[in-house]
DNA sequence: ATGACTCCCAGTGGGAGA
């Protein structure tokens, strides 16, 4: 089973590089993140054409979740039960056996602002949902743009980027806690090359110049590390024109079904 | 350089992203 992510950064710009990244890597599951659409905007006739069926969770202007899926999704949860929030961040559903949770989560802005603090409790709410989720699915997978780059490795300029947002000790410090209930990295499994990221600023070429961090993340959980058998960041369709900033990212599962 | 680009909603500017 393959399952990949990607921040698209406007599902309706991007809806293009989408099915053609689709059709060429033929995954089991893509989940989106910023489609910036609402509910009634989702280009679900589309991506169906496509053979693929969508659950989706927007909102105008901002965020905005999707789980896309070749075969139907069982259980779909949007955003975290118990944790009440206006944006439209998180998406789950059960394919094939295994818990899929797609998530936004929160930028942060600046280690000073409110939008930090709602970055802090929104990471609370994340640990102690999957915390609950891996009760009762042991196999399960968090991906998706995690805005938190987890070592100096994942940052082109480290001494630069030292204590600014997605390198804080905090979100590095939230990134670990969700390590520590049971899951790994499954980017970390493989040897990667060296300045490997996930996300390049549209400003000051930093894509020309390989200037990026790695902060869109696959964790699966101890069950299923064993069946990872790749996993890969693809920097083609940050080369397209009109890119998102982010690339995809994506992994094989050697799982039975 | 508190920049640079891109998207959105707006409406000829400003917020947000990361």
């Amino acid at each position: 089973m393959r399952i990949a992510t990607w921040n698209v950064n406007s599902l309706t710009v991007r809806l293009p590089q989408v099915l053609d990244w689709l059709a060429a890597h033929q995954p089991d599951a893509l989940c989106l993140q910023e489609t910036k659409l609402t509910d009634d905007k989702f280009p679900h006739t589309e991506l169906a054409a496509a053979g693929y069926q969508s659950q989706w969770f927007g909102q105008k202007t901002y965020n905005g979740v999707a789980l896309i899926t070749r075969a139907p999704v069982d259980a779909v949860a949007k955003n975290i039960p118990g944790y009440a929030d206006e944006q439209s961040r998180v998406i789950a559903g059960t394919l094939n056996g295994v818990r899929l949770i797609g998530a936004y989560f929160p930028n942060g802005q600046a280690p000073d602002s409110d939008k930090f603090q709602y970055k802090m409790a929104w990471l609370e709410g994340l640990q102690a949902w999957i915390n609950e989720e891996l009760k009762s699915h042991a196999r399960l997978v968090l991906v998706g743009d995690y805005n938190i780059a987890p070592e100096d490795q994942d940052v082109f300029d480290p001494v630069a980027w030292a204590g600014q947002i997605l390198c804080t000790p905090e979100e590095r410090a939230h990134f670990q806690r969700l390590l520590s209930l049971g899951l790994h990295d499954a980017f970390r499994l493989f040897e990667q090359p060296a300045k490997s990221w996930s996300w390049w600023d549209y400003r000051n070429l930093a894509f020309r110049k390989n200037q990026g961090l790695r902060i869109d993340h696959i964790l699966v959980s101890d069950a299923l590390k064993s069946a990872v058998t790749a996993c890969s960041i693809d920097k083609l369709p940050r080369k397209n024109e009109r890119p998102s900033d982010h690339a995809p990212v994506w992994v094989t599962l050697d799982t039975p079904g």
